[in-house]
Order: C-alpha cells, then structure tokens, then sequence
DNA sequence: ATGTTATAGTTACATATGAAACCATTTGCA
DNA sequence: TGCAAATGGTTTCATATGTAACTATAACAT
C-alpha cells in the first residue's frame, strides 16, 4: 500500500512503487528464461512468442499472431521473416485471400520448441517454488484482477 | 499454478505462463505511466527514474544513480546528458575525485518532479484500486519473496 | 616516484524497436 | 462493373538500448 505518510509531492521511493518493482521482476525473469534459449537458439524473444502461439494454433495469419503475442504487426513481420529464414517457421499463402499468410511451425521449429517448451516451463515452476500453496494462489487471483481490469483501460 | 496435465512438451499457454503474464501486465502498466510525463515533460522512463533517485539522495554520482536505478550506467549516462541539457540536473564535480559527478536537482527539476510524483502516485493508486486490502498485502509479501529470492541469484 | 590496475564516465558501434509510409489485395458500395 | 476504403504484410526511417572500447583520474604496489 502507498505509504500515506508520504505526501504526494515527496520523493518517490522507487523501492516501493509498485510499477517499478513489477518491472524489475518482469525483467529480471523474463530475462532469465530469454537468456538460455538465445544461447542456445539464437532465438529472441519476440521469436520465442511467435512459435509458441504457432504451436498452439497451427495456421493462424500474421495479424492473429501478432493479436496473440500482443505484439504490433512489425515485429512479428520480422520475427516471421527471421523464423522462416531458420527454417522454424512455415509460410504460405492463403487459399483465397493472397494478402494473408498461414504460418505453422515446421518439424526443425517442433523440435525447438520440444526443448524450449520445457525449458520455460521447469523456470516458472522454479519462480511458483519460492512462494508457498496459498501465495500462489492469491498471485494468480491478483494478477487475473489487475489483467481484467488492465483489459477495461484500453 | 502450472497445469500438472500438460506434459512439460506441450505447447506452452502463454496467457496463463507467469513470466508473460507478469511482462504484459508490467508493461502496460508502467507505459501507461510514462507516456503521461513523456507527454507533458518529453521525459523518459529513464530520465525520469534517475529524477526519482536524486530528488531522494542529493549529490550521487552517476554509478550511485545507477545502483539505486538498477540502470547501466551507459543508460544513466545517456540520462543524465539529457537532464542536464534540459536544465532539470545540475552535475559538479567532486572535490578530491575529478572522475565523479556530483548531481542533483535543480530548481525545475524540482517543479517538475512536483508533477510528476503525484502524477505517478495516482496511477499506483489507481492501480491498487483495482483489489482489496487483503489482495494488496498479500501482493505486497508475494513481491517481496520473489524479489528476495532474485537477488540470491544474482 | 613510477608502473600497474581499478574506477567514473563517455563514445562508438551494432542491434532492437516503434511509427509511419508503403504495396498488394480484398471488400464495400455507388 | 469500377472505385474508394479497409486489410495483411513489409519496408523505411528515426530512436532506443546494450556491449565493448576508450579517456581521464585515482589507488595501489613495488
């Protein structure tokens, strides 16, 4: 909570401002599983996203991609144009619409994602192991309220 | 919690994966934040960082800045060129160590952080708003843990 | 004192990212 | 039909960011 001793106009103690400690968490986590399959893979982010979302939705276009990661258009323009070029990545044309692509993973990018999948996962579950049952539980009831209610805002 | 029925191989979920939860929602939030005081000031998340930890520590030197910001200090480097440029950081040099600066506030860079704290509090309210007492304790205890627990990797 | 190593900070370069312009195709509608 | 507007996707450009190299000063050991 907002320290109410503090008035408005006091510095910020960065420490405990919640935007900032959410940050520094986010990164630092994220950055953490980034860095392993980058090593490994050469493989950003960003790429990482796009070929998880095409494990779960074989077929989908760029737009329901980017729609899916989040992520504007551009950059899943390039992460596609990255990921084909590996090879990872499928690209054809839609039957009936020539603007759209019909994106799925390849076999070279099932076997990545058969190493990064787990990889991903054995770090959350090293992250969910410092809290207790019932901090996890409150977590993900807190981060669904703050998403839906992230959801409104836009 | 992950899902104990999907296999560690399956393809990941990332709406319900912690690491991207955790960067979307950080994302947005402190975007959401920014681009106010960018708008109004044409001031950086950075800039305005490092504006936060000098209206605290008065005199710092730009690696001081940086520990405190968790910034490189290439960034606050980058940072501090701008405040000083803009006339919101006054930047000396130290007595007895010519390599360090000695920084500080200046008086509008003081006016400004007079807008922008508030302004930044509000939203950190307003995002608190958003769950009860309770969620915002355990919150709070959760983020401490999982911050605790980062730093032992470091 | 003097050479080596460490530190504070900046600069240069390479890469990443976002916004806007752009091309091709499709849709909607007069 | 055929023409304006919308859509999918890429390219371009300007800006941001990270890494490594560099400059200047200071600390340390001989």
């Amino acid at each position: 909570m907002p320290d109410e001793h503090h008035p408005d106009h006091a510095p910020l103690e960065l420490e405990h401002f919640l935007p900032y400690r959410l940050s520094i968490l986010s990164n630092a986590v994220s950055q953490s599983i980034a860095d392993e399959y980058q090593r490994r893979f050469d493989l950003s982010m960003t790429e990482w996203r796009v070929m998880a979302v095409l494990a779960r939705f074989d077929g989908l276009s760029a737009r329901e991609v980017a729609e899916r990661t989040l992520m504007d258009k551009v950059a899943v323009s390039r992460a596609l144009a990255k990921l084909v070029e590996s090879g990872w990545v499928t690209r054809a044309t839609h039957d009936g619409d020539k603007r759209r692509s019909v994106l799925g993973l390849s076999e070279a990018g099932w076997a990545v994602h058969e190493v990064v999948a787990p990889m991903a996962r054995a770090h959350e579950r090293e992250l969910l192991a410092k809290l207790d049952e019932e901090e996890r539980v409150w977590l993900m009831r807190i981060l669904d309220k703050l998403q839906a209610a992230e959801q409104k805002n836009k």
